[in-house]
DNA sequence: TAAATCGGAATGAACGTTCATTCTGATACT
DNA sequence: AGTATCAGAATGAACGTTCATTCCGATTTA
């Protein structure tokens, strides 16, 4: 029980240190400070820097998927459904820019190799591939792959965001949720 | 101009090697490996590495404008010109995945800074943002920012290359021109 | 030959990791 | 209860490695 909050600590403090920094920014030093312990300390918990990366890259993407797959009502309309994930990832990412940023950094870390990736992934696609493939029979999705429609969708939207992240002194325009879900919907939705 | 040769070479073992292994894992002596040079003679060339780094980030996005706009005919309609960026785009990711990977490893590095990456898109943004505004003029596009459907795009299709890049055992889909278009003229593409 | 250029060993700083030691608080003994 | 003993968690100085950068003797150029 408190040697889990200790475990916890660190993770938050890496999270944190490398949203801010960059990862090749963030040595071990700086993670044992923020966390308040020795560096040795950390050693006791995560067998390598390059274990704790992993660590802290697993906890950020089931943070992540918990974001998405809020309020996702498996009742609702397929339409609906994707609105409410789209909207979530959409507003998780820029109302937490700190993982916003973190996961862009781990994205190219070496650390994060496929097979991890695929597992950070895995919760997400299990609810979201469903819905394309009910979409689809319901004829209201394009005769395209899933993967495709949805990766670019997901593409669309973190690129957008990251592009605000970076030139913060742009137009400070606001998308609405309106916008969004007619950008989202026009790029995959089947028409006549 | 001899010394422009030496200094090209310089630049072209950094892309390579920083597509191949990753910007941290690429140490000037590699460089000079690769480029056949002692370590020092980099340094005549680059006041440092960063230096480096950001000459090669503007080398890269040269070489990506150029592959974008090409056979881009002024004349032709909005709705061709753009045709014809997005599929430059995806056909020359796909095919130097090379530059594709420099690209993703230099935008999270941190010698790249919000006005370099400015810059770097100059040129593109010269030209693609008049095709946007005449595309609303004539109603064919969205009541949304051009940055906005642009970047979204962007992303989109980066997005999509990028994973199929991550996991090269997955489905092998072919991605065709026209379900491409399809998608991305669909996401910005005013309907009524 | 004088000047410019080059190469790669030398340098020093920074980093990940280790380990001998200290601290803590629970248990056993008197 | 008070003291002694102990296990394992925590510590941070020290180590070896890696890297960017410098320096100087060798080489090319003019």
């Amino acid at each position: 029980m408190k040697k889990m909050d200790k475990r916890e600590l660190i993770i938050t403090a890496t999270c944190d240190l490398i949203a801010e920094n960059g990862l090749q920014a963030t040595p071990i030093s700086m993670v044992a400070k923020e966390a308040c312990c020795g560096a040795g300390t950390i050693y006791r918990y995560f067998e390598t820097k390059e274990a704790l990366i992993e660590d802290v890259y697993l906890t950020l993407m089931e943070r992540f998927s918990d974001a998405c797959l809020k309020d996702v009502d498996e009742n609702a309309s397929v339409r609906e459904q994707l609105n409410t994930v789209w909207l979530n990832l959409y507003h998780y990412m820029r109302e937490v820019p700190r993982d916003a940023l973190l996961l862009d950094q781990l994205s190219v870390a070496p650390a994060i190799r496929g097979e991890l990736q695929e597992q950070g992934k895995r919760r997400l696609k299990e609810k979201i591939d469903p819905l394309f493939a009910r979409g689809r029979e319901e004829g209201i999705i394009k005769d395209i792959p899933d993967d495709v429609l949805g990766v670019f969708v997901y593409g669309g939207i973190s690129t957008l965001l990251r592009t605000d992240r970076n030139a913060p002194c742009a137009v400070p325009t606001e998308v609405t949720d309106d916008m969004l879900l007619s950008i989202c919907w026009g790029a995959i939705e089947k028409r006549d």
